[in-house]
DNA sequence: CATTTTATATACCGTTTGGTATACTGCAAC
DNA sequence: GTTGCAGTATACCAAACGGTATATAAAATG
């Protein structure tokens, strides 16, 4: 076929991510993201079965790597200070280099009930949450004061991250995700705002 | 008609926001929230004019009472402890009172792109979160130790109250929104995980 | 009591949807 | 060089979509 690109596979997992960021898993249709992609239908349901087949699998190649790298950061998860960095490092990371991923993954983390994408990435979710949640965990049985706040850190973290995250794709401005917001959010996180 | 609902119109915004809630607002059809309504579809024509008109008017009715009640708990601002706690009452008690409007409202907030629940929603969010950056600006002037964190102080106050309103949507447990976790959230949020 | 207005339903419209049957093309193996 | 397979496109499908023309029945208006 002589074709200039040589994985139109890859090629429909970027684009169709892209869309579902911008305008919703619903709101996209199939052949959108083939005249996207620059392919057919067809090719499209060649390698992905369906409609639902390719957002298991963008899901599956993108939050499978994204919650690794979390796990990384949360490796050493006895210095709160440290571990609280690496981890908020990896999300805006993502924010700034795996834009649409993250954009889709802020639109549907607080989905609650019956869509597809609540259905197909709850599992992610919850691997997601529990690392995290963990790192609280073990965290509290090493610093004294954290300990029956676990719960309340975790939504904590959660929560600022998601809002700076939400915040940067709002303006624009990337001082949002930068080492110098995360120095402050965490003394705020450790020793409140009248420190 | 001697029909047992007088009002076929207030019907249609509540089960049409109950389906928006659980499903997205694409993945809704119309006919789907005719039926669920026990009316037809050119009934519901006949009020709103068109989907979009319906999801505006849903937005429009509950939004707007939500920013009035935000407002009437901003009315003290210069009392950054007491207006933390109002603030986050007000956003608490819409989600044990209004869930499906608070479940919606938190899937749309963090969207940004083309969708249409994104253009429609978009003036609400803004007028919300100026409330809260508000609050925390006037705090400022009075309460030097905030000066120059106003925008960390909203990004915090806005992603722990939905990161908790979340993790009661998830888990159920009404503590989650008790005046108790309130309390934790502030001592945390001013003093800090190790006080 | 005739007439208009409000509120509702039946039956329909063109378009788009997710998905497929089928045929073709280039390339590798035999 | 024919066979087989991975990859791609044309052309199609029934169903569902958002929306409407039209009829009708009750209630308000004169």
């Amino acid at each position: 076929m002589m074709d200039e690109s040589t994985d139109n596979r890859q090629k429909i997992i970027s684009t169709a991510l892209n869309l579902f960021a911008k305008k919703g898993y619903d709101a996209v249709s199939t052949v959108e993201i083939a005249q996207a992609a620059g392919i057919t239908k067809p090719t499209m349901y060649y390698y992905f079965g369906s409609k639902e087949g390719l957002l298991s699998e963008i899901l599956n190649t993108h939050y499978n790597r994204f919650i690794t790298d979390l796990e990384k950061a949360a490796s050493l998860p006895e210095d709160v200070a440290l571990t609280f960095f690496r981890l908020m490092r990896v999300y805006f990371d993502y924010a700034l280099n795996s834009k649409d991923f993250i954009l889709f993954k802020l639109s549907i983390f607080n989905r609650i009930g019956e869509d597809t994408t609540y259905r197909l990435s709850r599992e992610y979710i919850d691997r997601e949450s529990s690392v995290i949640t963990n790192v609280f965990n073990v965290a509290a049985s090493h610093v004294g004061n954290i300990k029956g706040k676990e719960d309340l850190c975790t939504v904590s973290f959660v929560g600022v991250t998601h809002a700076a995250i939400g915040s940067y794709f709002h303006t624009g401005d990337e001082k949002l995700l930068s080492d110098e917001t995360i120095y402050r959010i965490r003394q705020q996180f450790l020793y409140g705002i009248y420190s």
